[in-house]
Parts: structure tokens; sequence; C-alpha cells
DNA sequence: GTCTACAAGATTGTTAACAATCCTCCTACA
DNA sequence: TGTAGGAGGATTGTTAACAATCTTGTAGAC
């Protein structure tokens, strides 16, 4: 598998999926030389792509000094969460007013395979699920501004997204939370619907809250 | 007033400005020397805050083809609206829980000049007073991470924003309820702090709904 | 032993030139 | 008359070299 040459758009995808799976650590510094090695591109590219990612969040630039992936503290994982919220239940709400069958018939699958997730204790993929679904939502709502504001929420916070699961008693919660929150999309509710998913985000930030304290 | 050699930070800051107050208007294309010439600065330089600006959504990127103004539909003009109340909400919230006292002094003069310029039939200086307003809720929120979502869909959206006051029987409207939401704030209620900002905004859009209809 | 000054290396910022691509307009031909 | 093809110009994409800036390590003064 030789190096291929990459343009500006795979460059950005890969750096951007290096930063969020951790590939490349918060505050680790982004020399552009070295990525437009491993990229097999050049400086120039790599520069663009740099700009692009720090108006994402992803990244933090410097004049003279060079750019490093942004590290996000708790309290902004907090605050990230606390803006998630307000979009989701956006979301959510037009979700229930757009949502197909198709889309509904989704949710349900995967609200079912978190189930045995939960009942077997396999969290891992019970995050993945989690993660899953929420973007089924975010789709079936049919909101493309709202979903981008998301997208890039969600890619700065990734790292603390399996913390909250951990909580003693909060898979049991959260799945109840999702299951309401289906139920009223399904229905067509959009009051209800945005409320569930307010109610279930809610208790995530707090939960978010208490383990800040904890530690 | 001789060219200045600027650095990219200003390059950006200028050439937003000019996609926001209609200097380039939607759908101009952006053509890199000409810019470079017109900002005293280099392709390369013009590159970055090129892609800068598509990442905020002010600017559209086709590869081999350039850059032209992104031009925002009705439609988007809605989406963005309906977003902006889900993260002005929260905002107001917030800020019912951490205002201090100078920013409700300040909320409170710039509702008095509001009420002023409506009485006086004064719509243009109404619209610039209804955006420092906002400003100041979101700034009293200190919660840097919505205010920073704030900040990027209302670039998108100034040219939609002098609209809909303009529709009869809304300037009235509209200054009821600034006067419910800075109330709620200035005795620290949340909910209804929330609650308000969300019914003024909804309003909005109902009235920008109808606006799309007429026409 | 600690601090300052300075030199060397590393890295970013800028420029210019070249290559690749796209767009426009003109011509030739059916 | 209308259309395919191609030449030329305009614009973007890429590369390399150079300039400016920062960082690091070392030597010398106190």
């Amino acid at each position: 598998m030789g190096t291929q040459l990459l343009n500006e758009q795979t460059c950005y995808e890969r750096l951007r999926n290096w930063i969020i799976d951790g590939t490349l650590q918060p505050n680790e510094r982004l020399i552009e030389l070295d990525l437009a090695a491993r990229l097999g591109t050049g400086r120039a590219t790599i520069r663009t792509v740099l700009a692009r990612l720090e108006q994402e969040g992803l990244v933090v630039r410097e004049p003279n000094r060079g750019a490093r992936v942004r590290f996000v503290s708790p309290e902004e994982a907090l605050e990230i969460l606390e803006a998630r919220t307000a979009i989701e239940s956006l979301l959510a709400r037009f979700a229930a007013m757009r949502a197909r069958p198709e889309d509904i018939a989704q949710m349900r699958d995967l609200l079912a395979q978190m189930h045995a997730c939960v009942e077997q204790g396999d969290l891992v993929s019970y995050s993945a699920l989690n993660t899953a679904l929420h973007r089924v939502i975010a789709e079936a709502a049919r909101h493309r501004t709202a979903a981008r504001l998301l997208e890039t929420l969600g890619s700065q916070s990734v790292r603390y997204q399996y913390r909250t699961i951990l909580a003693p008693g909060r898979p049991a919660t959260s799945l109840a939370e999702h299951d309401a929150v289906i139920r009223a999309i399904a229905v067509h509710d959009p009051d209800a619907a945005e409320q569930a998913m307010r109610a279930h985000l809610s208790g995530v930030c707090e939960t978010l809250r208490r383990l800040k304290q904890g530690h």
C-alpha cells in the first residue's frame, strides 16, 4: 500500500479522524512537514486543513507557534453537552414531525440491540449503538443546519462520551429515556419528543456534573 | 491610507465583514488574486482564509472551480433561525443564572432605547439595538460554547434579519417579548427566561414562515 | 549555582514560479 | 443554422525556495 497523493478533502478527513480517535492526542503539536509527509501532500494543503480544523474547534493555532490538538477541559465538555442538549432536543422535535416508517424501524432496531447490550453488560457496544441511534434521529429530522452543528459539537467531545454510561444505575435509566424519545417520535408528537430528549440529555449532563465533583 | 500588509487573522475578519455587510454579494465569485490584491497579502493567506470561511458556512468552495459567497435560501434562513432559537434559549437560561447587576442594567438600558425607537417608528435603529441586546444576553450567560455557535449562525443569516420586524404589529409584540425575557433574567429565573426567549424566537420563526408563504 | 546573551536548529510565514484544470469564444463542418 | 472541436486565457492547485520567528542548548558573567 504505497503512499497515495491525497487532495485537501481527504487530508482533512484523515487528520480529523486521527484527532477524534486519539491517534493524535490533546495538546500534541501538529508540525506541518510531519503531517505533510505522513499524508503524502504538501505543506500548503496541510496549512488550509489546519485552518479548517481550527474553525471546527479541533485544533488551536497560534501565530508563528504552530498548531496543536485542542485540549477540551471537563468544564468545556460539560458546556458542549449542554449545547448538544439544546440542538438534539430540536432535532428530536423535527424527527417527530418528519420521521418516515423506515427511520422509526431503524430506531427500534437499534434500541433493541441496546437492550441486549445492557443485559449482557457490554457497555462498549452500547456506547457505539447509542451514538448510532442519535445519528439516526438527527437524520430523520432532515434539518441540515442543526445536524451540522451537532456534528461539530460531537467531534469535540468524543473523549468524554464513554464516561457517563459507567455511572452506577445509568445504563437502565439511559435505556428508559431512549425508549421514551423513540416512542414520542413514533407517534409523531413533537412536544413529547423534544421533552423526552431534553430529559435524557439533562440526565447525562447531571451525571457528568456529579462525576466532575467526584474527581 | 496606503495598503498595509495584513496578517491572516486581519484578512479573515475583513473578508468576513465584506460578506456579512454585503460588500461581497451572495453567489459572487471570490477570486484569489483579486482578494489578495485588495487585502494586500498573498494567495496563500487568502486560501487559508477561504477555507476557514467555508467551515464557518459563509463561503462555498468547489475543487478547481474556486470559491463563492454562499447563498442562503429562505428555507435555510428559517432553519438557521430555528437553531438560533434552541441556542438562544439556552443562553437566556444561563444568563438568568449568571447575569451580574451591570449586565442587567445594560439590558434595561437597551430595552428603553428600543422602546423609544418603536415610538418614533425608527425600525433600522431598532434592529441594531435588538442585535446588541441579544449579544449582551449571550455575554451575560458566560457560556462560550453556545455563544460561539450563535455567532456563526448569526453571521450566516444577517441578510434576513431585517425582514420580520417589518411585519404589521411585530414591533409592539417583539418589544413585549424582550421585556419578558429581561424581567425573567433580572429575577434570576432560568426556566422563565428560557421559556420567554423560546416564545420570542418562535414568534419570529412564525412570522418568517408567514412572510415566506406570502411571497 | 543561577541568570543572561547568543548561536544553531527547527518551524512557521511568504513569495514566486510552474502545472493542471476549467471556462469562453471562435472556427470548421454537417 | 446548429453543433463538435479546439485554442487561448483565466483561475486554481502544487511545489520549492527563501525569510522571519521561535525554541533549545551552551557558554560566560556574577
